[in-house]
DNA sequence: AGCACGCCGACT
DNA sequence: GTCGGCGTGCTC
């Protein structure tokens, strides 16, 4: 039984042992196993390094042979279970598949040593029984929070009892209240699968019934499909449930940070406790305690940002990807990943069950369904028809705006219509900032990022010029830096601030406000959230912000003031994605009880988007895009690579596109296309050449372009290859 | 990722 | 003459 896993992972391995270290190599290097130490495939060690330890996994048992009289002896085993061979398999596919080193994959796994030394005790305090002697009021209260038998934190107690925590220090004097090391409670406790039982709909039975219908211990994927508000979510929390039941962890991915608070809410209304959670904003203890508890099998259910895919699981069961269509899951800097493909990947090697949940599925994803390999769960509701707004197009050929203004003027008469009624309005334009383009009207000179192809763009509020690509700033001239003009600046096109100033004019006694994420912290949104939540404004205006997450119960108009987005710019995903985002925005307008109604501005009023936009035929819109990505042989018909050569001058960057091109192998059913320069030439001081390779479906392309970029002169100077597979987008 | 090695500018 | 700038390359 020597190709058992199983029996691999479980079997000490002696002598010499292949060690995968955490830093950006290419394959594992080989060590010494000192006497006395027991390892096993995924043993978590720290090697000798060039002169310093460094995190690594033993992989197995050395496919090369590397000079005995250079090995070294491995430091150290950490005292934690091996990493799940599923885990190794997948760190293994993704490196192969998005042409990162296997070390820089791994390094996504290990994130910190101390997440894997012995957990820290915290200094705690609990009652003693002894007298206090003299009682006042706040040691009264410090000893009544302390009437549980636990051991409190000294701020914990402070903040319950209301008192300072010198209190705590007077009674620990005392001998009434006593210090202790202990360890802190659990990250997160175990989720009641029963805690709360919930009611369903017809539809949501039968949804939940089909994906149900996979085998809770065998891989599958459902695609769960269904407007906003259909109930999505209680129904893939009941196969979080039976996860939990069978004995295994469960993870839940969503696309960003900001919705997981609401989520978590639900949660805990579900299952009776907060689920583990795994995102950029929480403190390195936690996060170190959370990525333990993982591994330990303390943390059930995870809730999390993408990164969160490669959490150290021991024995996962069920991978969540809300809104699976969203771009925020493709990761675009260091190992490129699509999270949803990759917890599809890791899904079948751990042998478990994933669920795409989308009112707006990914054109991949749909596919899939549609040919059977994802079993489609569709999640109709009886309030959908209710819940959807009505759709009007406003040609903006036709029924343009006032030169200076942005608002044609048919959505304003509908504007003053929704707030005579009370009702709220929405403004969507997805464009920070108050003017895209600023020039000298003296000059003609515009102003442009100095370190990458992009206009700075106003920030008035601010008082900026901003690069949305890097984020460099100046301050916004009063004098043209070119000519030397006074007061000669004037802004080209609307961003929101501008769409705001234009609302204020023309809607003077609407309370306005806007929402975008560059204007305030996290908790000053959530803030305003709950402000129109509560009515407190009659005309939100935002950017991509708005459309996610929250519903608003007087919004009954929205307006889109620039629903051609990015159609038409030669990126084969620009369809999908507004697609997308239309759905959603629309989708604030109105619920069950009141109707809604959404316009969108547009120049394009045929094209099939706004079409199916029109007439709410979303299968249309797939119908549409699917013959066309066909047609083109583009994904999920096709694959396609992006390589991306930069330097800091452009000619070398162009010349070497060049070589590589003629170096490139030839193949059936390969097309090769550039080089070009990239749609955005220059970020951050660095001039990018681009490389297209488009292949047919069942074309390992991957190795195609491992195979080429070896075969090719190897890259020297400041000259980068930057390889993207499955892009996103063309930038 | 670090850390050493290497080849060009302003100093004791 | 040297100190040190960081660009380049290697790590079992």
């Amino acid at each position: 039984m020597l190709d058992d896993p199983e029996q691999l992972t479980s079997e000490a391995l002696t002598g010499v042992v292949a060690v995968m270290v955490s830093v950006s190599v290419e394959g594992p290097y080989s060590y010494r196993v000192p006497y006395g130490m027991t390892v096993t495939r995924g043993s978590i060690v720290a090697v000798p390094l060039v002169g310093r330890l460094t995190l690594g996994v033993v992989w197995g048992l050395p496919k090369d042979n590397f000079a005995h009289n250079r090995l070294k002896d491995i430091a150290q085993v950490y005292d934690t279970p091996p990493l799940s061979e599923e885990l190794l398999k997948t760190i293994e596919w993704v490196s192969r598949y998005t042409l990162a080193p296997p070390g820089l994959v791994l390094r996504s796994v290990l994130r910190s040593t101390e997440a894997l030394e012995p957990e820290r005790t915290i200094t705690a305090y609990r009652r003693t029984g002894a007298d206090p002697g003299k009682l006042t009021a706040a040691r009264a209260k410090v000893l009544d929070v302390l009437m549980d038998g636990e051991a409190w934190a000294k701020s914990a107690i402070a903040a319950a009892a209301g008192v300072s925590t010198s209190v705590v220090d007077g009674l620990e004097r005392t001998g009434a209240v006593e210090r202790i090391e202990t360890l802190p409670p659990p990250v997160a406790l175990p989720p009641d699968p029963d805690a709360a039982a919930p009611t369903f709909s017809d539809d949501q039975t039968r949804a939940l019934a089909e994906v149900r219908g996979l085998d809770a211990h065998k891989f599958g994927v459902a695609l769960l499909d269904g407007v906003t508000g259909a109930g999505k979510t209680e129904v893939f929390f009941e196969a979080v449930a039976d996860t939990i039941r069978a004995g295994r962890q469960a993870l839940v991915l969503l696309p960003e940070i900001a919705l997981t608070s609401g989520f978590v809410s639900r949660f805990t209304r579900r299952f009776g406790t907060r689920p583990g959670e795994w995102h950029s904003d929480m403190s390195p203890p936690l996060r170190s305690r959370t990525w333990r508890a993982v591994l330990n099998g303390d943390v059930r259910v995870v809730l999390g940002a993408r990164s969160a895919l490669f959490l150290p699981f021991r024995e996962l069961g069920l991978i969540v990807l809300d809104e699976e269509h969203d771009g925020a899951f493709k990761q675009s800097d260091g190992v490129n990943y699509h999270a949803r493909d990759m917890a599809v990947v890791r899904a079948k090697f751990a042998e478990a069950r994933v669920i795409l949940s989308s009112a707006t599925p990914s054109v991949e994803s749909r596919n899939n369904a549609n040919t059977g390999r994802y079993k489609h769960v569709l999640l109709t509701s009886r309030f959908a028809q209710a819940a959807m707004p009505e759709i009007a197009p406003i040609d903006m050929r036709e029924e343009a705006p006032e030169k200076g203004q942005w608002i044609a003027p048919k959505l304003a008469r509908e504007i003053f219509a929704t707030l005579d009624r009370g009702e709220q309005a929405l403004l969507f334009l997805n464009r920070r900032g108050y003017a895209p383009l600023t020039l000298c009207k003296s000059c003609g000179h515009q102003y442009q990022c100095p370190d990458c192809s992009a206009w700075l763009v106003e920030h008035r509020f601010r008082g900026v010029l901003m690069c949305h690509h890097c984020g460099h700033e100046v301050r916004t001239p009063t004098v043209c830096t070119a000519c030397g003009t006074a007061d000669s600046l004037v802004p080209i096109g609307p961003g929101i601030e501008r769409v705001a100033e234009e609302a204020a004019a023309r809607f003077p006694d609407a309370r306005t406000v806007i929402l975008s994420s560059d204007m305030g912290s996290n908790l000053q949104l959530k803030e305003k959230f709950e402000q129109i939540e509560k009515g407190e404004y009659d005309l939100v205006i935002g950017t991509q912000l708005v459309a996610k997450g929250h519903h608003f119960e007087k919004l009954t108009l929205v307006g889109v003031l620039d629903a051609d987005l990015g159609l038409d710019k030669g990126d084969p995903r620009a369809a999908e994605r507004t697609f997308q985002i239309l759905t959603q925005v629309t989708g604030r307008a109105g619920r069950a009880e009141r109707a809604g109604k959404a316009f969108l501005q547009t120049y394009h009023p045929s094209h099939a988007v706004i079409q199916a936009m029109v007439k709410g035929d979303r299968e249309a819109f797939y119908a549409h895009e699917l013959l066309a990505r066909e047609a083109g042989g583009l994904p999920p018909f096709g694959r396609l690579a992006a390589l991306i050569v930069s330097a800091s001058e452009r000619d070398p960057a162009f010349a070497f596109a060049k070589a590589l091109l003629a170096a490139a192998p030839t193949a059936d059913g390969l097309k090769l296309f550039g080089p070009a320069d990239a749609p955005i030439s220059m970020i951050r001081g660095r001039h990018r050449v681009r490389l297209l390779a488009q292949s047919g479906k069942d074309f390992d392309l991957s190795g195609y372009v491992r195979f080429w970029l070896q075969q090719g002169t190897k890259t020297s100077g400041n000259l980068r290859v930057q390889v993207d597979i499955d892009p996103q987008s063309f930038l």
